[in-house]
DNA sequence: AATTTACTTTATAATTAGTCTAAAGTAGAA
DNA sequence: TTCTACTTTAGACTAATTATAAAGTAAATT
């Protein structure tokens, strides 16, 4: 992909293609494998590899914004940070609650075997199964 | 359970009982029903019902001593502050999204198909599996 | 093209959950 | 009763996130 079809994607959804918002599409999406990363992850990145400094202000903003439009998924964990996801499609993840880090799970390869129904009145939105794991300890 | 109970109860695990454990005790497991809550939610309990200022730092202390002996579970989601459970059997949760709410789901009601493989050296301490709901916009 | 408008970025302040500290208090041992 | 180690506490501190309001910029209007 390039500059020009992320200045498309944005206008088309209705988000002006502003310097800040391009470069971030550009760290997000222009990428062989999707990743995860915190808030201060992508503005640290977009310092040193993209020498582009832009505040954290905007970083939360245009990570909100990309997530109302579906572009990127956030994660909550126990971890007092939320991670963002490239990865947009339905799967669960890995955690390793020592090193904090996420691994995704292939869709295939974890399913409820039996949904339960949800209290009276209300309806699921969606599931989130989270594997705990930490290293062999040798 | 009363006091005496509590009371070997925390010098059995090698916790003193001081007056403020105690009383926490008797919030957490005197109830006929498990319950979630938060810190706040607990501090400001012990101030109403049991008429005993706690200081924010002592429930904090206290839910974590608790936590390593077992007996509440901590529960965390995408909401910026963790929930504690009085529910320590292996279980999982429907969480209202919009209210905050949190449900127990019956551990028979919801089962994994199949356990994905750990990465290579890292082994699975527990799975968290939260189903998200919402009310029925009418 | 110049002007206007609405949206966006930014620095900075505010908020909030949680941790840390060090002094004062207390349970249990001696 | 005295001593010691553990505990409580107020208040300072940290860190993630949100709010504010002024300055900047993209797009629409003239
Ligand atoms: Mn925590
Ligand atoms: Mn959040
Ligand atoms: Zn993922
Ligand atoms: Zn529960």
């Amino acid at each position: 992909m390039k500059n020009q079809d992320f200045i498309n994607k944005l206008r088309n959804s209705g988000l002006r293609p502003t310097k800040q918002r391009i470069k971030i599409c550009e760290a997000l999406f222009n990428t062989e494998k999707t990743f995860h990363f915190t808030v201060n992850d992508l503005a640290k990145m977009m310092q040193k590899n993209f020498n582009e400094k832009i505040s954290l202000a905007t970083v939360y903003n245009t990570l909100h914004a990309f997530k109302k439009k579906g572009y990127v998924k956030e994660i909550s964990l126990g971890n007092d940070k939320s991670y963002f996801d490239t990865n947009i499609s339905s799967h669960h993840h890995f955690f390793d609650t020592k090193t904090n880090e996420l691994i995704d799970i292939d869709s295939s390869k974890v399913e409820l075997k039996n949904i339960p129904n949800p209290p009276k009145g209300k309806s699921i939105k969606d599931i989130d199964i989270v594997i705990n794991v930490e290293n062999d300890s040798q």
